[in-house]
DNA sequence: TCTGAGTGTGCCACATCGTGGAACACGGTT
DNA sequence: AACCGTGTTCCACGATGTGGCACACTCAGA
């Protein structure tokens, strides 16, 4: 496929600001394009606010525009790699998968994991999205989501995945202030058949959840029964670790 | 002048994926544009290092091609907002127009600077370059720097700016001398008449000059011949402070 | 296993859009 | 006043970007 050479010949003006401050010849030299072109793009990536004309006629710099892409990505991979150290004290002490969510809508996004055990294949949801109500990190989000946004999501039809999904609004409802009472939240095969997952909240300064740690693994051998308990006290204890980290 | 549609179409792309990673057919279907074209503009982006597809076949996010075009002007923002309250309180103290240099090849690049009195006016040199050898700030780099790149740097022919511009080679290494001693450049009426200058070094964790502060005003009434020790050690002092504000 | 749905990919005819040479306006210097 | 070098603007032209469409692939359901 060809690929589009404005694009790359914007790209290319912006490295070349990277170093600093230029004008118009300065940016058409070191690019290899001719004064008009380079005039043309710049004015382009300056309505984009990725550049700025630092005085009507003069030198053009990087603008925010760039920063105000790049920043969600700043921020989440701030996020994520201070979460990895947890992840990592996670798997250690529990000896199962662990990973980490942040809520889009009405969803949960996995945005990173841990693995545990390789050998036996557990499935890798980095990169996927669940339902709130179906995963324990969602219903973390949902416990501590403002009374009118709880009462949107439960008016919306909710699917089930497995015949375990809890579905109800009013049992989802009790579940919540149950999560908000011991600070974590179990589901067991709600999500996927065979599948165990605890997980407990990531506050910042304000009080707000922004991201749910989970454990999860095969229903088989995870959690003991005796342990759900201490189990969930791990989560909110690593993720009470990441909030004083984050503050 | 007509702006280059392809410039704004990728952008458009890049806005829809900073709420989080898409497919082609959800980018196609919030910018507006057919799938094809999507596809293309994306592979243009991945390309540039912009975006990423997170597995072969499937949805596209941010990657950190834009925190690099970015992260230029991170750290050189954060630097200028570090350096902010250091320039307004040597206006207070010193009672003259305050600044920031960076350096960029064989010059200085002011960066920023902060305004003493407005009445009289003083040339704003934000946005513009000096040689090294011919302002206080350059000197401070020369002082910091390797003996070779000295010693590369002096090779070159040394343009004068004034009658009173220094560009002796021995007598300059003589200068750079002395600087390190007392860790504060004066320069007088070497770069523009009727205009006195001194400046000190910032360095980073390492060792190296990242900056210089400086502060100049009108040779008539700066500095005051006595002072010039006391004004040079403010200098100093406000860079060691911005020194151990970054570290 | 087969079918259908929805995805991302690749092709290609077409014409729109981006190109770049040239002229222009402007500011600074001599 | 003349010159130089800058950024800006115009426009003829054709190269590139467009977008419709077909295809390959994956997944879910029957």
């Amino acid at each position: 496929m060809a690929v589009v050479q404005s694009v790359h010949r914007a790209f290319a003006i912006l490295r070349a600001l990277s170093s600093g401050p230029l004008g118009v010849t300065e940016v058409s030299q070191r690019v290899g394009l001719p004064k008009s072109t380079v005039a043309r793009l710049l004015a382009a990536l300056d309505e984009e606010g990725a550049v700025r004309q630092i005085q009507a006629g003069g030198r053009y710099s990087l603008d925010d525009g760039l920063l105000d892409l790049a920043g969600e990505t700043t921020g989440h991979r701030n996020l994520l790699a201070v979460a990895r150290s947890h992840l990592l004290d996670l798997v250690d002490s529990i000896g199962e998968t662990s990973g980490i969510g942040v809520r889009e809508d009405r969803e949960i996004y996995y945005a990173d994991h841990v693995e545990f055990d390789s050998q036996v294949q557990i499935r890798n949801w980095t990169g996927e999205h669940a339902a709130l109500h179906l995963v324990p990190s969602g219903l973390v989000f949902l416990a501590h989501m403002k009374a009118e946004d709880v009462d949107a999501y439960l008016d919306e039809p909710l699917e089930a995945a497995t015949p375990q999904s809890e579905v109800d609004p009013v049992k989802i409802r009790q579940r919540l202030g149950q999560i908000r009472r011991v600070g974590y939240s179990w589901v067991h095969q709600e999500f996927a058949e065979g599948l165990n997952s605890v997980a407990a909240p990531v506050f910042n300064t304000r009080g707000d959840v922004i991201a749910a740690l989970h454990v999860h693994g095969p229903a088989y051998r995870f959690p003991d029964p005796e342990q759900t308990h201490d189990l969930g006290i791990l989560l909110v204890a690593a993720c009470e670790r990441m909030t004083r980290q984050l503050g």
